[in-house]
DNA sequence: GAATTATGATTTAGGATTCAATAATTGTAT
DNA sequence: ATACAATTATTGAATCCTAAATCATAATTC
């Protein structure tokens, strides 16, 4: 915190890369009240003091709070999104590795955490009063949930399957929403690993004797 | 609305059912403004607009704002919490319709629909910086959580499953918190009909062959 | 020296709470 | 029953507070 803007610790040098580097330090801070003080009372003024920067420097950047609101959105459904897809990537062309690789993406310590979470909550519950809101997160979740069910079709084409794809698919997405969900209003004790295992072992049994990579 | 206080159109005819009557339309309206406009744009002015009363009034049922967001979500945990008791209730001391009675309440109309779930989201949102929000959606969850867990294994030592109880407990609370999700954020054409459908099939798949209710 | 980035005080709006005044209901004494 | 007091509901305006947005000003980078 407190980070004078004379010193030279930005990310690059040139006033671009400065703009980018105040812009993502005010979406971090504003991540930080959303979860601490919840939605409703996160302000500009605490926003700016969690920065260690003057309110007007955030409408500055942002030119309102709703576009400071909205760009934190963005921000947390590109990572969230960017986070799969590069799994899946680097799964290979197994659609039977992809879909490990999009389980075990899902509770990535980078978007699987309780401040993540706590901000994600937020919004949706803002959601239907904002379609904005509404919009950024369907069409991420539409995405994954999309590229599930082909794998749970392909998987199934391949090997066979005790559960037809589509609600292979919708139990998959479920039970790691839900888990997620664990991690904001369950227990505190709940771990990441615990989750993992607990998907593979449903996915164990709707696809049976197929070893996980 | 514009209820007259005078009409004689109340659930009872004294004072105190008067009260809870008033208290019950409060509670309805700010359910009301929390779905439609969010937790940030609830104000007092507002709930009392949609309830058809006075801002003074609400004041005056409830101490304060902070205490009438409080009785909301009480509200909403109780019906929760006695939904799927009365449920379990009326199902029989067998674990096996039990926890198809437990899973069928939890798509109840009553309380799984857009609205509602809208107000829980809401308040999960928040939950993390009051204490007391998690405090109740604490409680009702562990209590569900571990019923739950003890269906699972009560039906595996009769049984057997293909999942251990743990595991399978997890998991089918999961999905049902996922899809919960799912009718909120999810495509608009979701229906409970589907979900309890999905959640049954999971079922089967973990307990082979024992025919649901 | 010009454009950009930053500040903090000021303005403006809105919202929670308080309050004085009034109406309705209930309780009590006659 | 009837009058009268006490309690409970209800209102709308006043108050006090907080928060977003604006702006004049300054510092910095190029």
């Amino acid at each position: 915190m407190a980070t004078p803007v004379t010193e030279k610790n930005f990310a690059g040098r040139n006033r671009k890369s400065q703009s980018e580097f105040r812009k993502r330090q005010l979406i971090d801070a504003t991540m930080d009240c959303i979860d601490k003080l919840g939605i409703s009372q996160t302000t500009l003024a605490r926003i700016a003091e969690r920065a260690g920067l003057s309110q007007g420097n955030v409408v500055f950047h942002f030119q309102s709070k709703e576009a400071l609101l909205d760009q934190t959105l963005r921000y947390l459904s590109d990572e969230y999104l960017s986070n799969w897809q590069s799994a899946l990537a680097a799964a290979g062309s197994n659609p039977l590795a992809q879909l490990c690789a999009l389980i075990e993406a899902s509770f990535a310590p980078q978007i699987c955490n309780r401040r993540k979470i706590s901000v994600w909550f937020a919004f949706w519950g803002e959601s239907r009063s904002r379609p904005r809101y509404m919009r950024v997160c369907g069409a991420h979740d539409k995405a994954f949930s999309d590229k599930l069910l082909a794998l749970c079709e392909a998987i199934e084409a391949q090997h066979g399957a005790r559960l037809q794809a589509a609600t292979a698919a919708l139990s998959i997405e479920g039970m790691i929403d839900g888990l997620w969900q664990n991690f904001l209003i369950g227990p505190p004790g709940f771990k990441r690993d615990r989750a993992i295992r607990a998907v593979f072992e449903l996915f164990d049994t709707i696809y049976p004797n197929l070893r996980r990579c």
